[in-house]
RNA sequence: GGGGUCGUAGUUCAGUUGGUUAGAACGCUGGCCUGUCACGUCAGAGGUCGCGGGUUCGAGUCCCGUCGGCCCCGCCA
């Protein structure tokens, strides 16, 4: 590039404090307007917009230059900064005290006509956007996204260095493990037949990392399991992992509240209640169905079993009898509001986790509304009531059930609802610690058990005696979610740090002696040799960014995501090796 | 693996009960224009109606299949 046309600013800080300087600018053509005698042109950088003027009597060449000017060009201009005359101010932008004169002006680069301007107003489909992602990226909202994005992880790095963390790089080469995801595997050229895996997390190589004395470990690093994408869900994803020896959970809140109240003070200006409420897993199933609440807005799950139990509707008295669970919400002032249309809305929401259907009364002024009212005695209703703190005007609906189905069914309904009458406040944040999580889930498909969090979560002290088949339902582990407005944004535990333990662990979830030597045998042995108490976290950058930034999707604060196939639109990828490449791996495809 | 939804000009969309020459806006190209900032104005170009098959005298429209985008269930320790 011609030293001539070195940037002397950029082009969202010009204003009064700058006129009769002589400046060069260089950017892409926003908008041009061209007025015959007068052209107008915005220029745009990711700093903002400065309106430059090229006027014949100024100078006449590049007035001239200027007529093939068109938008998205890349050039540079050069001169005078002048005030706008009387009336002209433009006060939508920040440069728009200013206009700059030029005398002198460069073309870098044509363009063809874009497919779309970033800067419209008018909606492009994504998958437009997708494969021209660099004209994407040049919009406000995309470029606001990663400057955000970039902010909070400036601010874990100072707040992470501060307490002594160091960023330390793990393997993106490494080894397949059971359980979790599905991996991506890497075929190795020089060990035909074997294969690495893309790491699912740093999880195992954190924790020999406090085993080797690292003591504070974090790094902000990317993960990757082949599961099928959703809205905040990548096939590659980032994470921001963390691990510290000789601590227990108190430490570490502490630690991540720290964290995660600078990121939202730093970021966001928005200062959070410390310490942060902590639910317990049962809890947080009991009141909401879910393992993730939005604790924004109420409208909380009642148990009813013990007030329609006995009673002549089939359905409730056939789950009851089964040891499942009938279970309600209440919704305040609803009768006129919730129509027939809006009760199968909600019906439809049920049945799509699992429910059979959704029961419901109308509470009336002066009468129950319902299709199964007439199999209740008037004893059971008036429980009913009192239990759900039924009023006139209030909407009861029920999900009879197992246990999963209704936590699920009523967890999503009351979502539902909440959107519908709006009763979450935007303006609050719903923060919260969900702990004491079960350490098992019964694979009912494999008839197994199977760890919730993952197999190198602690059990609670009180429970390390009984890490066998017969109370494995029961146990639960000092595992910990952090979860925000209704996002799991992070979770993690304290870890085993003792073989036996490890060992027993394994054994429970079905993995032999010999499988968890050859899988886990590193492991095992680090173990061994001087484990330290230790445990961490691991938050998802991205679904942090997403939510701080208000986007739609996690796709909107990655520069370059994946569609739902997991495809790329800009490179293509993925796509077919040569043959060459295959014949080196020793790969042949078996198309049958 | 399953459910839903969308696909028409470069882009966003309209397109009636299946009917003859598929429209609009923005964008693009050219002309005019010295105070615009979504400049204005006049003119013009621009279509594999995602793709394949079928029904029909006739398909953008109906049917079947397929490809792709998005949302969801399952899956995601």
């Amino acid at each position: 590039m011609s030293l001539d046309f070195r940037r002397t600013h950029h082009c969202g800080e010009l204003t009064d404090v700058h006129i009769d300087q002589t400046v060069t600018l260089c950017g892409w053509i926003h908008t041009r307007r061209d007025h015959g005698g007068l052209i107008f042109v915005d220029l745009w950088d990711k700093h903002g917009i400065t309106q430059v003027v090229l006027n014949p009597q100024i100078d006449k060449l590049a007035h001239q230059q200027a007529q093939s000017l068109r938008n998205n060009y890349v050039i540079g201009v050069r001169g005078a900064v002048r005030p706008r005359p009387e009336g002209m101010v433009n006060t939508k932008l920040r440069t728009g005290q200013i206009e700059v004169y030029i005398d002198d002006l460069i073309i870098f680069n044509k363009t063809k006509t874009p497919p779309f301007s970033p800067w419209e107003a008018q909606e492009v489909s994504e998958a437009i956007r997708l494969k021209h992602r660099y004209l994407d990226l040049r919009s406000d909202e995309l470029q606001k996204n990663l400057h955000q994005r970039y902010a909070i992880t400036r601010v874990v790095r100072n707040v992470l260095d501060r307490q002594g963390f160091i960023d330390v790089e793990t393997p993106m080469l490494t080894k397949s493990t059971p359980e979790g995801a599905r991996d991506y595997l890497v075929p190795s050229r020089l060990n035909p037949m074997c294969f690495y895996a893309l790491p699912q997390s740093p999880q195992l190589f954190k924790q020999i990392l406090m085993v080797a004395g690292m003591d504070r470990y974090f790094q902000i690093v990317k993960c990757f399991r082949d599961e099928d994408l959703r809205q905040d869900r990548q096939p590659e994803f980032t994470q921001i992992d963390l691990e510290m020896s000789f601590v227990d959970e108190g430490q570490i809140f502490e630690l991540v509240e720290e964290l995660i109240s600078e990121i939202f003070r730093q970021v966001v200006g928005i200062s959070l209640e410390r310490p942060f409420p902590v639910l317990k897993y049962q809890e947080a199933i009991d009141r909401f169905g879910s393992d993730k609440p939005d604790t924004r807005f109420g409208l909380e799950i009642v148990d009813v079993a013990d007030a329609v139990r006995g009673c002549d509707f089939k359905v409730f008295a056939q789950v009851l009898e089964s040891g499942g669970q009938v279970r309600a919400l209440n919704i305040k002032q609803s009768t006129e509001t919730l129509s027939r249309k809006a009760l199968d809305d909600l019906t439809e929401v049920a049945k799509t986790y699992g429910a059979k259907g959704m029961a419901w009364i109308k509470v009336q002024p002066n009468e129950l509304q319902s299709p199964i009212i007439k199999f209740f005695k008037q004893e059971m209703l008036d429980n009913l009531l009192k239990k759900t703190g039924a009023e006139p005007g209030d909407t009861l609906v029920f999900i009879a059930d197992t246990p999963k189905v209704v936590a699920d069914a009523l967890a999503n309904i009351r979502l539902a609802v909440g959107r519908k009458f709006n009763l979450i406040d935007e303006s609050k944040i719903g923060i919260t610690w969900v702990t004491e999580f079960p350490l098992f889930e019964h694979d009912a498909a494999e008839n197994r058990w199977a760890a919730m969090h993952h197999p190198f979560t602690a059990p609670r002290d009180q429970d390390l005696d009984k890490l066998d088949e017969a109370h494995a339902a029961h146990l639960r582990a000092r595992a910990y979610d952090l979860v925000l407005n209704g996002n799991e944004i992070g979770g993690g535990s304290i870890r085993i740090h003792q073989m036996e333990v490890q060992e027993k662990m394994f054994q429970l979830l079905g993995i032999g002696p010999e499988e968890a030597r050859q899988k886990f045998g590193f492991l095992l042995d680090a173990l061994q040799f001087g484990a330290p108490p230790h445990g961490g976290i691991a938050f998802g950058l991205d679904r942090i960014a997403m939510l701080l930034s208000g986007a739609a999707s996690i796709r909107d604060v990655i520069a370059f995501p994946k569609t739902q196939k997991a495809t790329c639109l800009m490179t293509q990828a993925p796509s077919e090796a040569d043959a060459r490449q295959l014949k080196e791996l020793r790969l042949k495809f078996d198309l049958s």
